[in-house]
DNA sequence: ATCTATCCATGCAACCCTGTATGGAGGCAT
DNA sequence: ATGCCTCCATACAGGGTTGCATGGATAGAT
């Protein structure tokens, strides 16, 4: 009676199977759209599935917030950490950004805009964005910054990346358009110019990511 | 039957009213709790009364889209257009922005979330932050910024104030903390170090904005 | 070949929200 | 006092979602 349908999906799903469908939702369309009914249809099963995997809609919500946290959390900490020269962390920065192997600024957004009306996830947002900006601060006074400038360049480099991609800039902007920004925003960032050399290596770096994603 | 509820409010409401409310639960807890059930409750009517006022939801909800743009459109781009000195153009900026009778940031935020899940919203709010972004840079280049610098730390001053209230830092921070900062915020926004004496001006002025609000 | 655990279909109950149609209650002018 | 217009109460229909309970289907193990 079901052929039809069953004939669609060669497996039987598993509960990673519905936290994906899941976290494409929350990214698309946001918590709220993030229903049972809405993603038994896209996964071509009924709800009878949904409830053998999890007991409820909030222990899937917690599923995906558990996800994001395994994901996003630490790299870029990890990344300003271990820098050798301020132009080296810096760089180290936008790497990591642009990667979205390491860093999904997608799902990142999509996690603040929920935690913008649930105060649990609020805490725990905050939480990790001032681990950001302290290890970012802790990096420009290791460079020689002093208090309280390094911690207002962590907050507006942190910030900046943040709007950056709340507005999906990057649709907007080529490659190419983004590469000339580099000195630029460097430059704003630091208040110093970037050693030419450390910028040209960076460019090969960053067109060879584009190449392998 | 009804006298219990009838003798709460005393008048009886206006458009003016279910938008006033409306506006306070986009703020509060988002557009999908803009439901005309909640809004009753909150008045003290049922949901005949909206009906009378409004032709649905929607209706509202573009009501609620008009009253934003009517409140936070073109006070930046005034306050940096009217400046005769970068540290007037940057204080003005942070006057307009600390000051929430010309600029409410509450609002601006639930549009921004607002926006996230909606094209067309999406597509006016863009125009907006171009039009902010494209003011500042204009002023920047006024006073000597070469490009592409002065239009990233146009970019860079923006975003930064957007995420400053998307994490509601002010919650976070005293008022003699911000005021600490100021020093820090122009350097890092403007490559410059501010005149002392326009810092402290500003300061005075930001004192008796506070006690008037 | 049978048994069992896994996965899913089906049906039901409860709740919530929108939109409409209709009629009632009150102020206000003539 | 009468009539009108504004504002709101009430009731109904339609649609959508969650959660549970039960039974069926399938794959793998013995």
């Amino acid at each position: 009676m079901q052929a039809a349908q069953t004939e669609d999906r060669q497996t039987r799903l598993t509960r990673d199977d519905w936290i994906d469908a899941a976290l494409r939702l929350l990214i698309d369309s946001g918590v709220d759209a993030v229903q049972i009914t809405v993603l038994s249809r896209s996964l071509g099963v009924t709800r009878g599935s949904f409830y053998w995997h999890f007991d409820s809609r909030e222990s899937l919500l917690d599923a995906l917030v558990h996800q994001w946290r395994s994901r996003n959390t630490g790299v870029i900490v990890d990344a300003v950490a271990k820098a050798n020269t301020l132009d080296d962390g810096i760089l180290a920065l936008f790497a990591v950004w642009t990667d979205h192997r390491r860093f999904d600024p997608a799902l990142d957004q999509a996690v603040r805009n929920w935690a913008r009306y649930d105060d649990a996830l609020r805490a725990r947002l905050k939480a990790e964005d001032d681990a950001r900006i302290n290890a970012v601060a802790a990096m420009f006074q290791r460079f020689g910054y002093p208090q309280p400038e390094a911690f207002i360049r962590a907050r507006v480099i942190c910030f900046t990346q943040i709007t950056y991609y709340a507005l999906d800039i990057a649709a907007d902007e080529t490659d190419a358009q983004r590469m000339s920004y580099l000195e630029a925003y460097f430059r704003c960032f630091t208040g110093r110019d970037i050693n030419p050399g450390t910028a040209s290596a960076y460019r090969n770096i960053l067109m060879r990511g584009a190449q392998k994603s």
